[in-house]
DNA sequence: TTCAAATTGAGGCTTATGCAACAAAAATAT
DNA sequence: ATATTTTTGTTGCATAAGCCTCAATTTGAA
């Protein structure tokens, strides 16, 4: 494939030599296959100098499409955290912590819900690295893809594929989910106030909602950040809990109603 | 290769500093979440040297865990064959060509199922590229993300995670599938000889005879290399396609028996 | 056509990475 | 304990990538 050839609706511009956004579509196309493309590598097939396409990459990168690197650029985490604010980054620590906690409330032989979610992508490793036997049922797939690995049973949920987060949501997935009834759910939530967690992804409440519904042990795992806020989509009250995992002890109205209905609150430990 | 295979449990530290085998495990699991790690990030968290964390990456990489790449390295393409035989990555550009020839046998507004394999996900790459408006259901994780951000509706199947694969398989898959009537369906396989498409991996074949029987058109996506070739788990007889598309046309007694089921031809042009 | 803006390429320089060979340290076996 | 193997570190050097600036080229619009 020395020379490139523009496809179907994109109008092929001249000789041989692709236009600007043909080119970064192509390398969007062209990370979703191969995990990394060099700069070197595509400066030669679109026929371009290194600069030009380190300016694409650059060009790509501000939005988010691609993750840069030493010498080429891959694509954006399996879908996890792409659009999300840039503060979390800076709190990969404690959802570290907070999903190693989580996963210490599992068992071999149990099995489990798992919500979608940037901590409970990091309560997946930590499950993956202790090698927990458990089976898994969730509708997010960078869970999936993480426990896949080391787990006998990874059950993925039906539904409709939500591009932005890597998860499915939609009907299909609530009625696939009604139809279990696990030890453990595991869930996320965008924000936790007194009245309880809420979640700002349209379509994920229902399906958090319903993993509660079908679990004996309920779950929250929640950085201390979120404390105290609320997003549009209610989830559940705190006696929908049994215990939530935390980075630091709640404190005030939240503690005080977190007593009140007898949620275990579990501090994860700095290590 | 001895690797002191310390899988599970083991999160015991010398004094600060992983052993080898864990180390690599850490990596492992750290592209999980990341599309990318660099060697020198890994170096200074793991406190070891550069050229430490390089030898990791070439065991990883001669494992086909990972890919390498200038400066660090990335998770192996997302889960499409991490251990086939290495001649499919020569046929790169076959398979590139026979995707690009399925897609246009879809067009707006239709419905198709794809099923999992590299063909297929070519095949979801040059449809995205095209943006064809089209609904989407899959078994494969591969295909869904590469879809997922062009098509509005991407539908994933449920069932059990096959992580080698990235696909989804079993039972629950199947029920899923029989729920639909489709336009198309899209599938490949590991072999083709007289008597029809025969697959290798377990499991797949019973995803492949369903999508075969929920779709209108029925197509065959395969590589030249593969004919007249025999894999374990038969999928159907020739009656069972509407048309195979292939880089090469066949020949002899596979042309036979194409042209006497009335089987359409589609041979990919060089383009 | 003509002009302004956008896009791209080239040179020069700094820094980071790759690679290989050898030395040091640690783990393992005898 | 000693020897042997494995693992890791260090050094030096070649190469590749990053990055900046300025000029050449192309594009788009009046």
């Amino acid at each position: 494939m020395s020379e490139t050839q523009s496809g179907a609706k994109n109008q092929d511009r001249v000789q041989g030599r692709l236009k600007k956004s043909d080119r970064r579509q192509q390398i969007l196309l062209e990370l979703k296959l191969r995990p990394h493309v060099r700069i070197s590598e595509l400066a030669q097939r679109f026929n371009v100098s290194t600069e030009t396409v380190r300016r694409d990459f650059d060009a790509l990168s501000d939005d988010g499409l691609i993750s840069r690197a030493h010498g080429g650029a891959s694509a954006p985490a399996q879908g996890h955290y792409p659009s999300l604010d840039e503060r979390t980054h800076a709190r990969i620590a404690e959802r570290e912590r907070i999903g190693r906690r989580a996963a210490e409330l599992v068992n071999d032989g149990e099995t489990v819900m798992i919500d979608s979610g940037s901590t409970t992508i990091e309560m997946a490793r930590a499950l993956a690295f202790r090698g927990t036997q458990c089976t898994v049922i969730t509708n997010s797939i960078p869970v999936a893809m993480t426990i896949g690995h080391g787990a006998p049973n990874v059950l993925l949920c039906p539904g409709e594929y939500l591009a932005g987060e890597s998860a499915l949501i939609g009907t299909e997935t609530l009625e696939y989910l009604a139809r279990f009834n696990v030890d453990h759910c595991m869930i996320g939530a965008s924000a936790l106030s007194a009245e309880g967690p809420s979640e700002a992804v349209k379509g994920f409440a229902a399906v958090k909602r319903m993993m509660l519904s079908r679990a004996a042990k309920r779950h929250l795992l929640i950085d201390s950040h979120k404390f105290g806020t609320k997003s549009f989509a209610h989830v559940g009250g705190m006696n929908d809990l049994d215990s939530v995992v935390v980075d630091q002890r709640p404190k005030g109205a939240l503690l005080a109603t977190l007593d009140s209905v007898k949620v275990r609150i579990l501090v994860a430990e700095d290590s």
